[in-house]
DNA sequence: TTGTCTGCAAACGTTTTGCACGACC
DNA sequence: GGTCGTGCAAAACGTTTGCAGACAA
């Protein structure tokens, strides 16, 4: 509770109840989740929870580079505690998304072909290992 | 305009002025256009063209693997023609698509870490040389 | 002719907006 | 106490659906 406090002051945000339980929460499961998600786990304590300010939160988070959001075509805005980069695996079949930490030749450079490059994003489609086991 | 049709027969789809003129645009206009693009620029010679339409034309290339879809989050769903396999870059100055052709370690791996995969997809945001020219 | 595709209108789900109240510092 | 965040309701937006008529084969 103290870290999620803590984090928010490094970045000048206004430690709210609110923004301290999505960032528990984004922390304690890892699962990718979409707004609506976050928002169905989070009105459980807190009947009043709003869904807006679930978008608000997440939004600001983002601005601040605590979260990192991607869009899954299936699944829509899929939301994540920020940390180091990392490949995205989704499982057409259980539609979970898995972290992938493979390397990245692009990661150090600063241009490509002229452009410059602010940030990559990697991200691959298919069956996951559980999911094929279970096929069998 | 008779190999868009050619290229509709292959696939055993019914060669319809509305399918040939979205394949055409997308082989003419190489600009990773959204649906409401493409439905704007072919309204224009055929007021009766609907949106839905294009959703539905959309739908079904991808389904035979005559175009590609992906999502970038500040556009939306962007269409392109089929073709080899290549990254994207993203211009958040003009809001431009670029394509990079850039090896990719993974292209070849049917397998990563136990997960099977069918599609791969890499993309880059930043500023493009065009925008960093500009900006001198 | 037959089955499929198109185009319209309405429905749907997600995200955004405007604003009054409430909470953090 | 002043400022910013929250939560509600309504609006906006992109996409999907259902269906009657039109078209390709």
């Amino acid at each position: 509770m103290n870290t999620y406090r803590e984090l928010l002051k490094q970045k000048d945000l206004k430690a709210t109840y609110q923004r301290i339980k999505v960032l528990e929460f984004l922390d304690k499961h890892r699962i990718h989740p979409t707004i609506d998600e976050i928002y169905h786990a989070l009105v459980l304590d807190n009947p009043s929870f709003s869904k807006t300010t679930v978008y608000n939160t997440i939004e600001i988070l983002r601005e601040h580079d605590l979260v990192e959001t991607f869009i899954v075509s299936s699944q829509g805005l899929c939301c994540d505690l920020a940390q180091d980069f990392h490949h995205h695996f989704y499982c057409e079949q259980c539609q979970k998304i898995y972290d992938l930490d493979l390397p990245c030749p692009y990661l150090k450079q600063t241009h490509i072909q002229g452009h410059q490059i602010k940030s990559i994003s990697g991200s691959f489609r298919g069956i996951c290992q559980e999911c094929l086991a279970k096929s069998n």
